[in-house]
DNA sequence: GCCAACGTTGGC
DNA sequence: GCCAACGTTGGC
């Protein structure tokens, strides 16, 4: 059992869409970066937590929490040439990008990411880094603890 | 809109 | 394989 935190921009895909989505899961479409592919495809199994995190949004911060749903599979969105994350490179027989089904779990009061800078515990956290720009980032179980039970 | 930071691309 | 140029991310 790992811990996630997974960025969307709340336009695309916020936890309200998450909650309102069929079965209350979506698919974590759009992800066009290897490190965080690593992760989905190496690291990520179903049922691990994650913190749901908006940014590039009047208020970035935590607004949810969700579990993954799925284990990676190929993202159709790159084979699609209408659509934006559409990759010419990619192919049905070697897909190059992968996604996993994310499912609705809690909505919480926002925690914007001034309130977790405030916090020593968490002063070590991957989406915290200077120049961090991955949109998804290994949570460890201190932080996931600190945040579920001290912070929601 | 600015800009720091980082990833990717492509010429050599 | 190096590395400069470029594009993107994302907070402010």
């Amino acid at each position: 059992m790992r811990y996630w935190l997974m960025k969307s921009e709340p336009d695309e895909a916020s936890i309200d869409h998450l909650a309102n989505a069929a079965h209350r899961t979506l698919p974590w479409t759009g992800v066009r970066n290897y490190q965080a592919r690593n992760f989905m495809r190496d690291g990520m199994q179903i049922g691990d937590g994650v913190l749901f995190y908006h940014s590039s949004c009047p208020e970035p911060g935590i607004a949810g929490l969700a579990e993954v749903a799925s284990t990676a599979y190929p993202d159709p969105t790159q084979f699609d040439s209408k659509s934006p994350y559409y990759d010419p490179k990619s192919s049905q027989e070697t897909p190059r990008w992968l996604l996993v089904d994310v499912v609705f779990k809690k909505k919480i009061p926002l925690i914007p990411l001034a309130a977790l800078r405030e916090h020593e515990e968490l002063k070590d956290m991957r989406v915290l880094a200077r120049g961090n720009r991955l949109s998804i980032t290994p949570v460890t179980e201190a932080e996931w603890r600190f945040i579920t039970t001290r912070l929601v």
